[in-house]
This record gives structure tokens, sequence and C-alpha cells, in this order.
DNA sequence: TATGAATGAGTCTTCATTCAT
DNA sequence: CATGAATGAAGACTCATTCAT
């Protein structure tokens, strides 16, 4: 019985590693670029084994969005304990310099992957990493309310608010990796804990 | 002997033809999804024509980022010819705001790239958009310099303004890509505008 | 005890499921199209446990002609109860008729089944179809026979006439099937009957 | 000039050679089994290269198919010089008994193959075949009306022998095949040669 | 026995690149 | 220069069969 279960586990963390693997591959070589040998490398699972756990290339591609997905509410999660919703807001912008070598060699996961799967036409996964993007929108924003930023132009201002935020988070991954220079990460991080700050 | 320099026009009409396609194509599909052909077909050219003037997709590739910076080029030329150098950054922000719907559907073209390309670890041409980036960089440093804004921190002071600007306009073309949502770019556009008009 | 037999009962019940799915998704879907997954979903087994009923999938094949030879000996053990031999050839055209609907999608199960299994050349089952036909056509000689028509070309005669017999309903099958209009079953059935009447 | 002319025509020697390739071998072989190397072997053309002509493994089949109408149409082209509708008619039994050997160890092409791909049910092809056997119903058809014998039931009695023919002839090599037996051509193929004789 | 999981050989298809003329 | 055709090396995906428990 044990074993039984064992062997559950097992296969179950296999599924977790094609997962992983895939999160990270899929991040580093692009989507094209990857082959399913490549992934199946990775996480140490004989090829034809992945399509017991994927039907398809493109579920692998969906799962490592799930595990971005997941990625993000870990992070969100950690920082809804802070008491400050500005301290938060400001512990995110950290958390991104902080990767700044993995930005300024593969930019940021969810942003590139937006970038190759947005230039689909067929309407498959193409919308799916902007997904990911409103999720990470829609907790800044909630954030930005708390601070009570609404502002004079009512709940729109959250919005906009936290549309700059991501939008210089996704510009400064971008050019990080564009100019491999982790130091624009530095620069434009410190501007943005400046600019949060600065707002009342 | 006119017919010879007929076809040196021709010929160079279809180098230009290919391009120009190649700049328009990849644009649209992204470079690991667009086929020779399909860049041929754009052009109307001849597949097994193609060669003759790029020996290898490569070689495209590189012809399309020398577009885009021609582009770039016209479009940086063009603003130099306006008198103040903030109006010179202001219009060209307006410029990229006409652009919105292009950007939300594809991105920008050499932010997509420079995304694309950075995940290539062979060494071609890997780094090949961050070099147009980097041009716009210069291009916009030299306008900053040129407001007096090196501040009290030096020649680094027009450099990080340069790259605050584009990171800003990198980072709205990706959310307004992954949202399918033009009037991001109108928003954060006007964000950039307001911004260049309160630096002193 | 009891749980033995239950499970002895159970098991062969198994068996049974498996070749009754056989036999019909054999007929539908033909050999090649249809995965022993196919086949064990209809029966609802679990695709590991097929192994323990049947070694491979061609013997899964076997099992479905077995299964093809128990209907018509069902059939054919109906109707000897018939006291009249050309009646009981009547009512084995009107029996065939009455399966048009099934004929004109998915042809005649043993006629197809004979015609896919023909192709192989490694001499697998590629006659096993001809042998469940075989026996079709001995019992419908032996009712040619009953009826006195062994002619003055002695046996040979009721055995021509079983072969036209048959060649009939292959062939009628076959048309529907080609042309997916059961009402051929029921034009050509009506010429066998009065055909069958006609034989003195 | 010729040279160019000698390319051209063997390229289209190429796709004939293919054609009549997959005539034969999926002919012998059945649609399923027959792999794209098998095809490209017989006509001795590279794999990749048989993409150039045929996109798809399906069009493939569709080439065969013409293939086999082409050859129902010389066939019936043939037979139409004679003057008697009957004798043409007689004259295609002949035929058909003379292919005895190949019908007893493939069966029809053409009714072989309709029950192959009557088994799809994605709509792909899966009437194609019926299509060709329907142009062979529609020429005798033809042959009894001149003959006179849409009788007193109308046009429709012409249909009604053609469709008894073409089934006579589906179902004497369906049965051929499956006995692996010539003769049943020989013995069937003179009973339809007395029934046209036994019409008026 | 029972069963989810594993395996690897095989098949279709794509495409950059080259070739012959 | 021009161009239709040729080539072969991948890559995604399927599936019968086997394995471990």
């Amino acid at each position: 019985m044990t074993n039984s279960v064992d062997r559950r586990v097992r296969a179950s963390q296999k599924r977790q590693r094609l997962m992983a693997a895939a999160a990270r591959v899929l991040h580093e070589q692009g989507v094209e670029r990857t082959t399913l040998a490549d992934i199946a490398r990775e996480a140490d699972v004989p090829v034809g084994n992945v399509y017991y756990y994927f039907k398809t290339k493109d579920e692998l591609v969906q799962a490592a969005l799930s595990e971005h997905t997941a990625h993000l509410d870990e992070l969100t999660g950690r920082l809804d304990e802070l008491p400050d919703p500005r301290e938060r807001l400001k512990a995110l912008v950290r958390a991104w310099v902080e990767q700044r070598d993995v930005a300024a060699r593969y930019g940021c996961p969810t942003g590139t992957l937006a970038a190759e799967l947005g230039k689909r036409t067929d309407g498959t996964l193409d919308t799916e990493a902007g997904a990911v993007i409103r999720r990470l929108l829609d907790w800044a924003a909630r954030q930005f309310r708390e601070m009570g930023l609404s502002g004079q132009g009512g709940a729109a201002g959250a919005d906009d608010l936290a549309l700059t935020l991501v939008a210089g988070y996704q510009g400064m991954s971008l050019m990080a990796n564009a100019l491999r220079d982790p130091e624009v990460m530095t620069r434009e991080g410190a501007r943005l804990l400046h600019w949060l700050d600065s707002l009342q």
C-alpha cells in the first residue's frame, strides 16, 4: 500500500518536475526554440513519457504559465503579510531587483512569453501570458486602492497606477535584457521605489 | 548597358522588397514562426532567389533590424529639425502613441525582436536588436543633455533619463500587447509627456 | 471460495466485454485506426489490464472474428429451425436487409475486415476473416443441397449457388457502404429474394 | 531551353511516378499500413521531396483515387468504341475476369479503398472512393439505357441494372480476395455474362 | 490479478539550404 | 542572375507493448 502511494507520489512528482522544467527552459530558450526533448531531458523524463502527462507541447507551455502564476501567487501571498500596502509594493519592487541577473539574461518570464505567444494568429495561448500579467495588475491595484489612492479620479486611479508600476517592471526587464545589463534593474528599480514613496 | 543598369536596379529593388518584407513579417510572426517562404511570398520573390541576396535566414533577420534602424534614423532625423529638444522628445512619444494599434497587436518591433533573439545562446544575433535600442537611447540622451539635464550627476543624468524614457516605451508597448489594449499606449504615453514637461 | 468464483466470473465477463467491444469498434473504425485504448475504453477495462486477456492487438482482432463467427452461428442456428431450406435462405437475406443502416455506414463486419486484413503480407490473420465467410458459404451450400439443387453438376452446383448468394450480400453491402445508401440493401435484397424463389 | 523543358518534364514525371506508386502501393497494402516512405521508395523519390508534390498523405490518397478514375475512364473509353452496348458491358466483365489474380490477392482497388476510407469519421476522403464507383455506375447505366432497358420502370430500371452489375463485380472481387481464389472471378464472371445475355 | 505509468520505435510533416539549369 | 526542384535533418506526436507494484 505504501508502495502504491509512493508510485502515485513519484508520478505526480514527475508531473511537477516537468512543469518546473518547462517553466525554466521555456523562459531561457523561448517556446519555439525549445523542443520537447529539451524539457524532457531537463526533467529527467523519457520523451515518450512526457505525453502521458501533457498531451501536446502547448499544454506544457500552458503548464509553464501556471507555474509562473503559482510563483506570483506565492510571492504576493508573502507580501500580503506586510501590514502596509505601500511597503508591500516596495517589497515587490525589491524582489524584482533581486532577480536582476536573470532578467538581464532572459527577461521577465511572463513578459517575454507574452511577447512570443502574442505573435500567434491561431488563437492558441496567444493571450494566456497576458492573463498572468493581469493577475499581477489586479494585485497591485488592490494595494493602491488600500493606500487610499483611488484619488480624485475614482477607482480608475488605482488601475492606472498599477499599470504604470507593472509597465515599469516590464520596461526595465526588457531594457536590462536587451542591454544585457543587470544595473538597469537597479537604477530603474530605485526610481520606482522613489515614485512609490512620492505617492500620497 | 542600359539593360545591365536596369537589372541592377531591379535587383536592388528586390533586395529592398525583401528587407521590407522581412521587417514586417518578422515583426508580426516572430523569427522562429516565420519561414523564408513567408518572407519571399510577401516580397513577391521566388524562394530560391532569396539566397542571391541573403545567404542565410539570419542575414534576413539582420536585414530586418537594419530596416528598423533606418526607420528610427528617419524618425529622429525628422525630429532633429524641431528647435527644442524637449519638443523633440515629446514628438517622439506622440509618434509612439500613434502606433498604438500596431503595438497592441504585435508589440514594439525592436523590443519583441530583442526578447526573442535574446534567448539565443549560440552568440548569433542575440544582442543585435539591443544595438538598435541603444541607438535610440543615445539619441534620447543627447536630447536630455541638450536640455541641460545632465544634472549635478554629470553625463550619467541624461543617460538615466533616456533609459527611463525608453524603458517607459518598452513597458507600455509590452503591456498594450499583452493586454491587447491600445489605450494602454494612450494612458502611459500621456504620463510620459507629463513627465517630460515636469523635468527641469 | 465464493470470492475466487466471483473473481473468475467477473474476469470472464471482462473478457467477454473486451471481445464485444473489439467486434464493435473494429467494425466501425477498422483495425489500423483502432487503438487498444479505444477498445479498452469501450469495454470499460483499464488499458494495462487488457493484456491479461489478450497478449497482443492481433489476438483481439482474432477475438473480434470469433465474436462474428458466434453471431453467425447463432443466426444460422435460429434459421435452422425453419422447416424449409429455401425459407431459411430467404430469412437470411431478410436479416441482411434489416441491417441496412449499419451496412450503409460501416459495411459488412466480416467483409470489410477481410478486405483490410487481406492486405497483410506477413501471414498474420490475413485469411482469418475469409474463414468466417467460408463458414457462411458452407451453411448456405447445405441449404441449397437440401433444396435438391446440386443439379446435374453434382455438389458443385450448391457451392456455386452459395457463392453467388454470399457474393451478392458482400456486393450489396459494399455498394451500400460506398454510396452511403441503405436503400441499396433493400433493392438488391429484393433481387436476391426473387432469385431464390426462381430456383428449382 | 531544351534543358529547362527536360526539367519540367522530369518533374512532372516524378509527380506521375508518385501517383502511380501511390495507386499501386495503397491498393496492395491499404491506406493505414502504407507509409509515405513506402510510396516514395516505390516511386524512387526521396521522402522529403514527396511534399513538394503532395502536401499531405491524404493528398496522395486522393491522387491514387484520381489514378483509378483515369484507369476507369481509359477502359470505358476503349469500350465505348464497341458498337453494341451489350457487348461493351460484356467486355467490361471480361476485363474484370482478366484481373482475377490481382483481385484474388488484393481485391478491387476502388472497392477496398472505399471500405477502408469509409471507416473514417472525420469527413476526410471518407466518400471519395464512392465517387469513383458512382462514375462506373453512371457509365453502366448509360449502356443499359442504350440497350433500351429502362424498362417499364422508366430510367430507374437502368440504374438498378447498373447497381446489380457493379455490386456483382464488388461481390465477386471481395469473395475472390477473401477466399484467395481467382476462380471465383471466373465463375461469377460467367454468371454475369450469362445474365447480360438474358436481358431483353 | 490488476493497473497506472513507462518506453521507444515509428510516422508524418516542416523547412533551411542547396542544386541544376 | 533566376528559379523550380531537391534534400535531409530535425521535431511533434502516437501507440503497442512492458513494467513495477
